[in-house]
RNA sequence: GGCGCUAUGGUGCAACGGUUAGCACGCGGCCCUUUCAAGGCCGAAAUACGGGUUCGAUUCCCGUUAGCGCUACCA
């Protein structure tokens, strides 16, 4: 933590996906914090893909894993960097272990070494009264290869006995008994008539980790029993540790790991959904971390300013879908009108409801409608929006008129018989206005209900179903103001034969 | 099984030896009201258990329990 503060002009994170899945929420946060404390510390953001087990990896998911990035507005300053075109890089480091004594060749068949077939006390280890170590070490680490012949892979020789220590600016200091560590694969052996293999996890990451000058190291607080590996590997290549911080996991609200059957677990989904990206991310930096105090509303650059490592907390968080959605609504509700209308836009878009003279600076159509009535428009709108399909689902009337009524809407208020008539003397009362404003129309309106007989209520409810096709609407005579006269009468007139067929 | 990590209402976080244990989501009620939201007010709801240390433990230590992670020629 002392080495983040005589750091901070030189920070250097990286965001290392793999791409045997999409981007999931998890892995999301990750990159979400490295991104935060980049940001905080005017450091440099590193993208890497860790693509070296050719079996698992599907390429092409690469893409979706960048699009979700760019949606939740984690960028890069350096990537993205493939980790299967620097095999070359991990060979030599590989071989440099080999050379100065810290790796061996190891021989043995992968099963039958996972299975401990081939343990055999190392040399100097006396047995232990407390009972067998549970790690294998082969005598192929002796120079006694196992099944001499078959094309070996390179395994780290852990040393026996001791402890490996490293700081971490989450959990602590921590220390492991390296009798407990795996000699873990560095290469692995060679297809064919290749001499070795890929490079295994391990040593990618503490090579290009190396490589990229990172000094931080974020990550899923599932790599923390990984960490003494690392470490050991960092000093075989003669380099200095980075400071770690490993952030607690998230889970689904059973408290198991976060999996498909929780629900949506691809930060894509969320997009698709039509969650506000400034939102998700509100939400998710949340998760596992918090500035101290008990504000929530925290926008990316609060986020940014406030955010530090010796915030995260050590416990798993359960990812909770309504207070992701409350965020939501809470940034639809509370956002700058203007920050909001981008992300409106390209709802519209999508739906192709958008007409480009909403657009700013842009003449008015036709209709009058230009960039400062949509953003009435949407302002009007957003209390009830959930997320931004709404805008181009239940509010379509008021983008289009190619919209219908819904049926339990006119159910529920056009049941009474009258209503056909009333909307027809509403339409005629409307029609004649001059003034075109909320007070206006609603003093038309209340008339033409006292005229009739009839509780305002039963004219307000019927005519708000015939202008905008739901039961659920802003208020009635702020609604008409943004559809204009011409718009709220056809539609009366309209709502009125129709009413009187049904 | 071994090793490790964690433990505050249902959920996310505060309280970093002394508070009537705070905030938010969700839940219930009331107010507002033209539908539905939003908003305002009120309420129910927590320190896993057992030992220590201390004048005093949510907070420090140990144990138990539970959950999670690692234990691959996956990352």
């Amino acid at each position: 933590m002392t080495e983040s503060r005589q750091m901070s002009s030189s920070v250097r994170v990286r965001f290392a996906p793999s791409p045997t899945g999409y981007l999931h929420v998890g892995g999301a946060r990750t990159a979400l914090f490295n991104w935060l404390f980049a940001r905080h510390h005017r450091g440099a953001m590193i993208l890497r893909i860790e693509d070296t087990d050719a079996e698992r990896n599907k390429p092409e998911l690469v893409e979706g894993i960048i699009e979700g990035l760019r949606w939740l507005g984690v960028d890069w300053d350096e990537g993205p960097f493939y980790q299967s075109q620097r095999t070359e890089l991990y060979r030599a480091a590989a071989k440099k272990c080999l050379a100065n004594g810290s790796a061996f060749l190891c021989y043995c068949p992968a099963d039958k070494y996972a299975g401990g077939d081939y343990a055999e006390p190392a040399q100097d280890e006396e047995p232990k009264a407390g009972g067998p170590r549970r790690v294998t070490r082969c005598s192929c680490r002796d120079g006694k290869p196992s099944t001499p012949g078959a094309k070996p892979a390179i395994r780290f020789k852990v040393p026996v006995g001791g402890t490996t220590q490293f700081a971490d600016a989450v959990f602590g200091e921590r220390e492991f008994s390296n009798d407990e560590i795996e000699d873990f694969v560095l290469l692995r052996s060679g297809k064919g008539d290749e001499e070795f293999g890929q490079s295994m996890y391990q040593l990618g990451a503490v090579v290009d980790d190396i490589g990229m000058g990172i000094t931080h190291v974020i990550r899923g607080a599932d790599h923390l029993s990984n960490t003494p590996k690392q470490v050991l590997l960092y000093r075989a290549l003669g380099a200095q540790p980075p400071v770690f911080g490993h952030v607690p996991l998230i889970l689904g609200r059973d408290k198991t790991r976060l999996s498909k059957r929780h629900g949506a677990t691809d930060v894509n989904m969320y997009r698709a959904e039509g969650f506000l990206p400034e939102a998700f991310r509100n939400f998710l930096a949340l998760l596992g971390w918090s500035p101290g105090g008990d504000e929530e509303f925290l926008r990316t650059k609060d986020l940014i300013q406030r955010f530090s490592l010796e915030g995260v907390s050590r416990t798993n968080a359960v990812f909770d879908r309504p207070k992701l959605e409350w965020f939501n609504t809470q940034y639809l509700q509370r956002l700058p009108i203007e920050d909001l209308l981008p992300e409106v836009g390209n709802e519209l878009k999508r739906s192709g409801l958008w007409k480009p003279e909403w657009a700013a600076g842009v003449p008015p159509g036709p209709d009058g409608r230009d960039h400062a009535w949509l953003a009435r428009t949407v302002d009007l709108l957003r209390p009830r929006i959930r997320l931004l399909p709404d805008f181009s689902t239940w509010a379509r009337a008021f983008f289009s008129d190619d919209f219908t009524r819904d049926a339990t809407a006119k159910d529920k208020f056009w049941k009474d018989p009258k209503v056909p008539e009333l909307l027809a003397k509403l339409a005629d009362a409307l029609g004649i206005l001059k003034e075109w404003n909320h007070d206006a129309c609603d003093h038309s309106t209340r008339a033409v209900a006292e005229a009739a007989g009839v509780k305002a209520a039963l004219l307000i409810n019927a005519t708000r179903v015939a202008i905008v096709g739901q039961a659920v609407a802003p208020p009635l005579f702020d609604t008409m103001v943004v559809l204009g006269q011409q718009r709220v009468v056809r539609r009366l007139e309209e709502a009125a034969s129709g009413a009187a067929k049904a």
